[in-house]
RNA sequence: GUCCCCUUCGUCUAGAGGCCUAGGACAUCACCCUUUCACGGUGAGUACGCGGGUUCGAAUCCCGCAGGGGACGCCA
């Protein structure tokens, strides 16, 4: 039930699959609701936004989306019963009235909470009247005395005194439910049975608990799912870097990867560390929910990342490259096709990004910074590489193996070792140091290629 | 400040009284492999917050303390 005032946040995403993947194995049914009733922030540009992402990291549902705005009648319809049956009552209390008991509250060591001024027998007592003109705002009848508690599906026991809580509001003036009232309402009529949420929620647990009894109807069953800690123990928020599945996504990130280190970031299955979306399902269960909040940790997810990409099918990698290499203006129709490049070079990208940024060897020019040509191209090994020119350009085949072998057959003449030789040529037909073998390099660049870089520092016709 | 929850390597975690001189993974370091960089392989160091109990025996149970997180809105 994601609220679309911004994007889908990793938090929200692994509350997210944890509920996908045990309704999923439960055979249940997984609904979305969007809870857009913050009319200041919610946005359709977030609602795209998160559907996209859920649709992104693979999460897809059986029902809705269903939106709250498109119920105001039934909430309305709720509190009046709840009216009726003294549960709510009316309250004119304004911002200010409201401002102003808190900080007092606040000043005298107290938990600023509202005092229940409007309740009916103590507006009357007081000779409170309702101001003419302005529509005042519902508010629930929070038992005084006594407790609530449920049995957390993460947590387990949990209770609050009642005198801790006060009589929160249920309907908004304008007649739009909070919070609070619309997920129970909403929670009732969809028959939820299972309610998976942050841990920040399990302050409101005990509200709505009151308010499903005030309903008269059974609770469902509850479970708090510990908040992700940034690298410095504090809420993961924007400043700590990424936090959205969308820019995880546009990071080159594979789904897979985030699905993987979210599930085991605060869940376990013994010592599994990579599993898969069906394992995820068919193994989760919540005794093994961490009870404790867990910090992100990045290089953990780059670790995963490089993992599947590693495994990851080469035509798919090849179609989340190829938008990248186009933004980086590179024109890859021209040089290697692409998929055989990726073939060699995934085994060393972190993400898609850094996959897409080795590529570019073969697509550049390959001029290499001046001081590196100097370090490798040494007058020794000069002769050895216009050898090699010749060699490489009397090849009759142009593959992997004819030129390893015209490689090793200079090695042979000259008496040089291979870094020797292999560390120039990289340099000269690369443009950098650094490149999967070089045999590889070569036979995907092509013979014309190495031989008019070779040419270019005179060390081929 | 008040309330709620939590506390095993730097990080994510296994562990549900003896199998724990605490296991796995990421990160770090070393070595091996090697055509550079990676990948891969092997190995190393590093943790039960503190103090009391209970018990023949406690990382595991109880209490206190400390620390951390969350909440205290006509936001969700």
């Amino acid at each position: 039930a994601p609220s679309p005032t911004g994007f889908l946040h990793v938090g929200g995403a692994r509350t997210a699959l944890y509920s996908w993947a045990f309704a999923r194995q439960a055979k249940g049914a997984f609904i979305l609701r969007v809870e857009d009733t913050d009319l200041e922030r919610s946005t359709q540009a977030s609602v795209d936004a998160i559907l996209d992402s859920l649709r992104w990291v693979g999460i897809d549902w059986d029902e809705g989306p269903f939106f709250q705005m498109q119920r105001l009648a039934r909430y309305k319809e709720v509190a009046d019963a709840l009216m009726a049956s003294g549960h709510a009552y009316p309250c004119w209390a304004t911002k200010e009235d409201l401002d102003s008991m808190r900080e007092t509250q606040r000043s005298k060591g107290q938990k600023p909470r509202y005092d229940g001024r409007w309740r009916p027998e103590r507006a009357k007592a007081a000779g409170l009247q309702p101001p003419p003109g302005r529509a005042p705002v519902i508010r629930f009848r929070t038992p005084d005395s006594g407790e609530v508690g449920w049995d957390d599906l993460v947590k387990g026991g949990i209770s609050f005194a009642n005198a801790e809580l006060d009589d929160l509001v249920i309907l908004r003036a304008d007649g739009v439910p909070t919070y609070n009232f619309g997920v129970v309402v909403d929670d009732l009529d969809m028959d939820i049975t299972h309610v998976i949420r942050g841990d920040d929620h399990v302050n409101n647990t005990p509200r709505q608990i009151h308010i499903f009894n005030a309903m008269q109807r059974p609770l469902p069953r509850f479970g708090h799912v510990p908040m992700i800690l940034g690298a410095d123990g504090e809420r993961l928020s924007k400043r700590h870097g990424a936090v959205s599945v969308t820019q995880y996504r546009d990071d080159g990130f594979l789904p897979e990867a985030l699905n993987n280190y979210l599930a085991r970031l605060g869940w376990s299955h013994g010592d599994s560390e990579i599993f898969s979306i069906q394992e995820l399902i068919d193994w989760f269960n919540f005794e093994h929910v961490s009870r404790s909040p867990a910090q992100f940790d990045p290089e953990k997810l780059l670790w995963l990342n490089q993992h599947y990409i590693k495994l990851a099918d080469n035509a798919r990698l090849a179609e989340l490259v190829a938008p990248v290499l186009t933004g980086m203006g590179i024109d890859f129709s021209r040089g290697p096709a692409l998929e055989p490049v990726i073939a060699l070079l995934k085994d060393r990208a972190t993400t898609i990004l850094h996959l897409a940024e080795a590529a570019t060897l073969f697509y550049g020019d390959a001029i290499a910074e001046p001081a590196l040509l100097e370090q490798h191209l040494t007058a020794q090994v000069r002769p050895a590489l216009r050898m090699l020119a010749a060699r490489l350009n009397e090849l009759s085949a142009w593959d992997k193996a004819s030129i390893a072998a015209a490689i090793k057959s200079v090695l042979t003449s000259s008496g040089l070792k291979m870094p020797q030789l292999a560390m120039p040529v990289r340099v000269l037909v690369a443009g950098r140091a650094q490149t999967p073998s070089i045999d590889a390099v070569l036979e995907l660049l092509g013979r014309e290629t190495v031989l008019a870089r070779l040419a270019r520092h005179g060390l081929a016709d």
